[in-house]
Formats: structure tokens, C-alpha cells, sequence
RNA sequence: GGAGGCUUAGCUCAGCUGGUAGAGUACCUGCCUUACAAGCAGAGGGUCAUAGGUUCGAGCCCUAUAGCCUCCACCA
């Protein structure tokens, strides 16, 4: 018997036991179709916040449903925890930079600090019901996942799509690392717009340079004028005299100058800004590199030497107003890009770094995003525009020390890069040495090792290869290739999903997955996204779970329009939470009336019943019709709508038939058990995707017919009973019209209505004379007349017992 | 500046290939009805951002405008 009062607390912790114990969720190949899902290993930065239970949640709910549809689920977990967002945890906790720690004992902590968190999050997502099968769970630093990262790379190396190269590269002197395109942010930030003057060396005229950042004067290597610029066309080809600094530089024409844009003369410094690369590339302009990795001026600059970026642009700007230089300094509002791991300005350096192609595909990459069913699909915009836009080609180098280590040494003697076979991955250089020789002529026996580790993303770009046991003996690439569905928030579409699609292009030739679902983001407020950094998350989730079930914190996650940002409401948990309650009341209710059920064929069905089956059938093929297209959210919307309808009117209209056979006959009863039982069935099963636990209760006390609910199949009912469904719909606006009559007279609902006149259609009084007794006890009505007319139906009188 | 999205009841949001505006919630009024008061029944509440256009007919399609949001670019 179900209990009178549903405990969540002690169910909830009861079925995961359970689930876990006859590993319900486990992936075993066998015959069946494989939905395979590629969901984002969360970063371990920290703070599980309730954003990360939205994004989560509609996806796990996908997977229920197709489970349910008869899919065998690919569903893993990981985690994201090498890199980057892991060692700046790291260092916060502590207290201390990484260098300062020094490379192992900084690692070991790491790993310890992941550890940590990583078994929160699963903590949580556990009792969130997540149905993944943890023995498939992956961690982005494992050795195993080294392997496939290492064996990844080496393929492109040797694919030529991967190269070792002198460049300039996104630096972050706070994180001391170069960075990607991709890990760049915008902030505004409030500076100097600083005139200053300049000379020609042949006759001496002044011009005016505008600068944000005249701590550059001493890389400067050219100055450029629009050549269509009527002003200063005339200095072309003349030479400029650099202010402070003894240095003479070319003035050269190009188009990309914006004449209207501070004095219409600009710069070139190596390096400023992104323009100033290309015009160093076009021009083949000579290299001067000012800065120190740490921030600093290099200190071979005359006077500036070991000063800060800061600092040197206050004395240099001091100097040039000194030495009568500076002609007027504007106070200016601008954007720069920052990295976004610690909000830093982005600078530039050059070094040799790894990078991997992504110029001379982009037109690939197009086309693959093309063959991708995006939902929400305007989500494919965004891609496109990263894809359009992106001006760099990836930089994998990361100067740091918790990551996937290069599996590369270089020759002492003529620097030839000497990789790892494929036989002795995973490898780490620092701690060991190549088994061959120096590939080239030199034959030499001593290598210096690979200090750097890959970025984050270029393992975590191979998540599918991860997935899929790449290259290993146990490989499931027959049946993961592509994978069906990868689902993440919009934010990580140029990075996570471009660098995916980069890595299958190149290993595969191939998209990596056949569809991609976004999801919004939770906002804390209305225009503020809920953040790591920011704490302004107000809700915790395990306290959520605790206050309002899992259940019920799924109820809110699964609301709303994907691809839609979303408010957190108290609200939709609230009403989650009643919507859970009502299920608990009707089951109930139910198994009250099933006790002495027993299943048979059995085609005779009352009105009513056909109209709620019917119904039943009609809402199950809009849900799935949601589902199939990812709308969690619409889907129990439409469920929702139905199952509400089901009590407030079916179980009213039936629940005579069930309580008085001696009155209604014992057909009549067994009709609405049998009707009862189904609908109850499906609309279990159709609830168990986004309330997995009430329902396996329930489910296991009344019909237990398998190991779980979340083990069965919907099956899609065939009945032909759509007259039924339009006449009974209206047969109950009949129904609440009279209970709006008794309402209005402030009298109980079980007040007799002694006459009730209706007229109708031939096809309405039909009806109502099918379900004449069901009619009458539901409204308790004594007399019901009725006159025929064309078409049409409604009621003429209600004469109500108002004694 | 580029791309995309949003604007519908006090609030949170649905609204399918154009056909008389929907839900929940809040507020108000009734009702202890043999599953449920965390319930049931009902009432009020909307120039569908604005202005044009297409159409017999527009919340929906087209154009422009405004406000908000997200991503990207903009460092001279």
C-alpha cells in the first residue's frame, strides 16, 4: 500500500540505493539502437551552483525518454578537471602561485582538490537522479584519458594539422600562459587616449599619433596612413621619428587605417593589438619585443626597464608631456579583451607553441556544422558566426603544469622534435625519455623535454574519442560514431563544440554527433547570469533538493524553452511540488479501486473512459512529437495540462462507477479500472523522465511488472476513439458550466440539481446518452432533458435544489 | 559595429503550417466533495513593445523603430 503521505527524503534515498544496486543504468552493448549523448564534463572550479542542475537535468531527461522508447542509452559522466580553472582552485586555496608551490607538490594538489570536488558534484548529481552509468564516468587528467589526448595529438601531428611554430601568441602575464581566441573576454575598462607628436626625419613636420598605450613607444615598427587619407597621404614613404626613443621608422600606406579614427595615423608596435600582427606578417616588419613574460618591460629598454605595463605608461606619458610631446590626453571608456579565467588583459607574446590548423578548414568546419541539427536551431548562427570570425589558429601550449602532457622531447643538439610511440602512451617527458634516437641526421641520444601541457579544451575537444575508447583494444567506434546527441549551454558553443568538431574533422573526416541541444542559462537576476566568480547564486542545490525533493528541483529545471535563459523561480517549485503531491493523491486513489483488477482483454469501454483514453492518446503523441525535438520543457507542459484535466474532471466523473457497482453494474466498474489502471500505467512512465523517483514508488507498488519503470517501453496506444474525445470535451464544458451555476450560488458542489436542459447537436445527445448515468452522478442531477438541434450544444436551464 | 534572441494578464511564461487571446501564480469569492485544503469550483485582469505593410483575416508573415538580453568584434 502506498503510504498516506509521500516521504520524499526517505524514498528518494531508497531508489538510488536501488537503482544503483541492479544498475539500472548501465550500458551494455547488445543488439539495440544506441542513443548515444555527449554531455559537457562540468569544469571543477568550485561551487556547484544551480545552474549546473539546469543544463544537466533536460538532458538527463532525454535520456530517460529515449530509454523509455527503447534505445539502449550511452550516457557517461565526466569531469573536466585538468587545466587551467583547476590550478587557479588550487592556488586560491592556498593561497600561493604555482611556481611558488613548485611543479609536483603543486600537482599532487590538484589532484587531491579535484578529487575533492569532483565527489560533490557527483554527489549531487547522484541524488538528482541523474541515470548515468558511472563505471563509464571519465576525468579529463586520467591516465587513461592522457592517453587518448597524447595519441589525439600525435595523429594530427602527423596528419600535418598540428604544428610547432615561432609566433605570436595570447598571453596572460597573470596566468603566465599563453591562452586561445577562445578563452578571451570583453571588459570595459575607463583610459587614456594620448595625443602625442611625432616627426619626420627629412623635413621635420609634426603629426600627431593617437595611443591608448604609449608604453608601446618603444616597439614601434612602423607608423601607417590611409593611403586615400588627403591629410597625410603626403607622408608616405617618409620616415618617423619616434619621441623618447631613438628609433626611426618607416611610414607606410594601408587600407586598414581608419581615417577618422583618432588622428588617422596609427602605430605598429609588436605587438599592441591584432592588427598590429597582421601588418608585422604583410609587411615583414622587424620584431621588437618589449615585455617580460611576467608583465614587464624587458629590461634592455632604455629608462623603462623592469617597470610594470602600468607603471611604464605613467612615466613614459610623464616624459613625453615633460619634453613638450604630449598635445592633449582625452579620458576614454573602452573594451579590451581580458582572459577569462582571471580577468587580466590579454598581451602579446612570441614563443614557440603548438598550434593546430583551424585557417585552412573553416569552409570544413562550415559544412560540418551544416550537417548538424542544431536545436534550438538558430543556435547554428552562433557557430557560424565564431566559425566566420575566428582569426587565429589554435594554440594548444599552455606554460603550465596540471594538464596533458605534450608527448614530445626536442634533440639537444639540433632541437628536431622527437615524439612518443604510440606503444609507450601515456607518456610524460619531464620523468622519462624518448626509446629512440633523434630522427634526423644527428643521431643524437639527448633530449630536453616538452615543459608545456595542452590546453584544456584539446582534451576535452575529445570528448567523443574519450567516449569511444579511441585507438583502444575495447573501442566502441562502431556504435559511437557519430554519437546522437551533444548537449551544453550556449556559452561553450565556440569553444567546447568548435574544437569537437575541429578534432572529428580532422580524425574522422566526419561530424562528431548528429545533434546538438543548447540550453539557456539561469539567471540570478532579470540580466544577470549566475556565476562561478560572481557567488551570486542565492540557492544552493543540495539545500534545494533537501527543502523540495529531487524530484521537484527537476520539476523547475525541466520548465522553460530550451535554448531560453531562465529566471530561478520559487514559484515553479512550488507548483512542482503540488504537481508531485497530485500524483501521490491520485495513485492513491487509484490503487484504492484496483485491489480486486485483474487484466483481460477488453474492448467495451464507457464514454468517459474512451474519452480519457483517447485523450490520453492524443497528448502522448504531442509529448513525444516535444520530446523528439528536445523540448523537455514543452513536453510536461503538455503532459501537465492533460494530467490536471485527468483529475479535476475524469476521476470526478468515474470515481461514481468505481465506489457504487451496485448501482453503476459491475461492467460499467470494471471499465473504469481498466481505464484507471492504463492511463495511471503511462502516465507514470511519461512522468518518470522528469520525476524518476515518486514514480518508480508508485510504479513498484502497483504494477512492478519489470525491475524499474525506467526499464520499460512506451507504447504507443492505438485506439480510435477521437469522436469520443471531441464530444466528451464537450460534455465536460456542460459539466463545469453547472459547477460554475452551483459556485455562483455559494452552494457545495454536491448540491441536486433537480432539471438540467441542454440542447444539441445529433451528435452530442448521443453522446450524452452514452454516458447519461456518469453524466448525471457527476453533477448529481435528477433530471436531464434535452432538444435536438442543428448544431452545436449548450445548456438552456439549470434549476439547482437550493433547500 | 557584426550575429542571434526576447518584448503577450500584476508576476513567471506557453501560444503548432496565419482563423474570436492561454496556463501557472498572485489577488478576490465560494465549497471540509468517502485521493488530495500542498485540495476543489468560480470571478476579475490583455491596444499581444511601437508604427507601417501583405492578407478576406496578423500575437504569428514582411519592413522600420524603441527597450532589454546573449555571443562576437572594436585596444591606433
Amino acid at each position: 500500500m502506498l503510504d498516506k503521505k509521500y516521504s520524499a527524503q526517505e524514498k528518494e534515498a531508497k531508489w538510488l540505493n536501488y537503482w544503483n544496486e541492479n544498475q539500472i543504468y548501465k550500458f551494455i552493448p547488445d543488439g539495440r539502437k544506441v542513443f548515444s549523448i555527449d554531455t559537457p564534463p562540468p569544469t571543477v572550479s568550485g561551487k556547484i551552483h544551480i545552474g549546473h542542475v539546469f543544463s544537466y537535468s533536460q538532458v538527463e531527461m532525454i535520456s530517460r525518454y529515449k530509454r523509455l522508447r527503447g534505445f539502449n542509452i550511452f550516457y557517461p559522466f565526466g569531469f573536466d578537471d585538468n587545466g587551467l580553472p583547476s590550478e587557479r582552485l588550487v592556488e586560491k586555496e592556498q593561497g600561493k602561485k604555482a611556481h611558488e608551490i613548485g611543479r609536483e607538490a603543486f600537482s599532487e594538489l590538484c589532484y587531491k582538490t579535484t578529487e575533492k570536488y569532483e565527489n560533490e558534484f557527483k554527489t549531487l548529481f547522484s541524488k538528482l537522479g541523474v541515470g548515468t552509468d558511472w563505471n563509464y564516468a571519465y576525468k579529463t587528467i586520467s591516465p587513461s584519458t592522457i592517453k587518448i589526448s597524447q595519441r589525439s595529438f600525435l595523429q594530427l601531428v602527423k596528419d600535418g594539422h598540428c604544428y610547432h611554430k615561432q609566433s605570436p601568441a595570447l598571453w596572460c602575464n597573470e596566468c603566465l600562459t599563453s591562452i586561445a581566441q577562445a578563452e578571451l573576454e570583453t571588459k570595459k575598462i575607463k583610459t587614456t587616449f594620448n595625443f602625442i607628436n611625432f616627426k619626420t626625419l627629412e623635413n621635420g613636420e609634426t603629426f600627431t599619433i593617437a595611443t591608448t598605450r604609449p608604453e608601446l613607444l618603444p616597439a614601434i615598427v612602423a607608423v601607417f596612413v590611409n593611403p586615400k587619407d588627403e591629410k597625410h597621404s603626403h607622408l608616405i614613404g617618409k620616415k618617423a621619428v619616434i619621441p623618447l626613443v631613438d628609433a626611426v621608422v618607416p611610414i607606410m600606406a594601408d587600407e586598414k587605417v581608419a581615417i577618422d579614427k583618432g588622428t588617422g595615423i596609427v602605430m605598429c608596435c609588436t605587438f599592441g593589438d591584432q592588427t598590429d600582427i597582421e601588418w608585422w606578417k604583410k609587411y615583414n616588419l622587424p620584431l621588437k619585443n618589449i615585455f617580460t613574460s611576467d608583465g614587464k618591460i624587458a629590461s634592455e629598454v632604455k629608462n623603462y626597464g623592469g617597470l610594470k605595463i602600468l607603471e611604464a605608461r605613467k612615466k613614459i606619458v610623464q616624459d613625453l608631456s615633460d619634453q613638450g610631446y604630449v598635445v592633449k590626453i582625452e579620458e576614454l571608456e573602452h573594451e579590451v579583451q581580458v582572459h577569462e579565467r582571471c580577468g587580466k588583459e590579454a598581451e602579446y607574446a612570441v614563443m614557440k607553441q603548438w598550434f593546430i590548423n583551424i585557417m585552412d578548414h573553416k569552409k570544413d568546419f562550415l559544412k560540418i556544422g551544416d550537417q548538424i541539427k542544431w536545436h534550438p536551431a538558430h543556435m547554428k548562427a552562433r557557430f557560424n558566426e565564431w566559425v566566420n570570425n575566428v582569426a587565429w589558429d589554435w594554440c594548444i601550449s599552455r606554460q603550465r603544469y596540471f594538464g596533458v602532457p605534450f608527448p614530445v622531447w626536442y634533440c639537444k643538439k639540433c632541437g628536431e622534435p622527437v615524439f612518443a610511440r604510440e606503444e609507450d602512451l601515456p607518456v610524460n617527458p619531464l620523468t622519462s625519455q624518448p626509446k629512440q634516437k633523434c630522427c634526423s641526421k644527428c643521431g643524437c641520444k639527448e633530449f630536453v623535454p616538452e615543459k608545456d601541457v595542452m590546453d584544456t579544451w584539446a582534451t576535452s575537444s575529445t570528448t567523443p574519442l574519450i567516449n569511444m575508447r579511441y585507438g583502444e583494444k575495447n573501442s566502441l567506434e562502431n556504435i559511437l560514431r557519430p554519437m546522437t546527441l551533444r548537449a551544453n549551454a550556449s556559452e561553450i558553443i565556440r569553444t567546447w563544440d568548435f574544437y569537437t568538431i575541429v578534432k572529428s574533422f580532422y580524425h574522422f573526416g566526419q561530424k562528431p554527433w548528429e545533434n546538438v541541444m543548447i540550453s539557456g542559462f539561469v539567471m540570478a537576476n532579470k540580466g544577470e547570469k549566475i556565476s562561478k566568480s560572481k557567488g551570486n547564486s542565492k540557492n544552493d542545490p543540495i539545500d534545494l533538493i533537501n527543502e523540495y525533493s529531487a524530484d521537484v528541483v527537476r520539476y523547475w529545471a525541466g520548465s522553460g524553452r530550451l535554448g531560453t535563459d531562465m529566471l530561478f523561480s520559487e514559484e515553479t517549485l512550488l507548483r512542482g511540488r503540488k504537481l508531485v503531491n497530485k500524483i501521490w493523491n491520485v495513485a492513491k486513489f487509484i490503487e484504492m479501486h484496483i485491489q480486486d483488477f485483474k487484466d483481460k482483454k477488453f474492448s467495451d469501454y464507457e464514454f468517459f473512459d474512451k474519452w480519457a483514453l483517447g485523450s490520453l492518446q492524443e497528448m502522448e503523441k504531442g509529448f513525444c512529437k516535444y520530446l523528439d525535438e528536445f523540448e523537455v520543457g514543452l513536453a510536461l507542459n503538455h503532459l501537465e495540462k492533460y494530467f490536471w484535466n485527468f483529475c479535476d474532471n475524469y476521476i470526478e466523473i468515474v470515481k461514481h462507477r468505481l465506489y457504487r457497482p451496485e448501482e453503476f453494474g459491475e461492467k460499467a466498474r470494471y471499465s473504469g479500472q481498466k481505464a484507471v489502471y492504463t492511463i495511471l500505467y503511462k502516465l507514470l512512465q511519461d512522468f518518470s523522465i522528469f520525476f524518476p523517483f515518486i514514480t518508480e514508488e508508485i510504479y513498484q507498488e502497483l504494477y512492478h511488472d519489470n525491475k524499474s519503470i525506467h526499464l520499460t517501453t512506451i507504447k504507443p496506444l492505438k485506439f480510435d476513439f477521437a469522436k469520443e474525445v471531441e464530444q466528451g470535451d464537450k460534455l465536460v464544458e456542460f459539466i463545469s458550466a453547472v459547477r460554475g451555476e452551483k459556485t455562483n450560488h455559494n452552494v457545495s458542489l454536491k448540491t441536486t440539481v433537480k432539471n438540467l436542459c441542454i440542447s444539441g447537436d445529433e451528435n452530442i445527445l448521443d453522446c450524452l446518452q452514452q454516458a447519461c448515468k456518469d453524466f448525471k452522478a457527476t453533477l448529481f442531477a435528477e433530471n436531464v432533458k434535452t432538444r435536438k438541434i442543428k448544431k452545436g450544444g449548450h445548456i438552456t436551464k439549470i434549476e439547482l435544489d437550493l433547500q
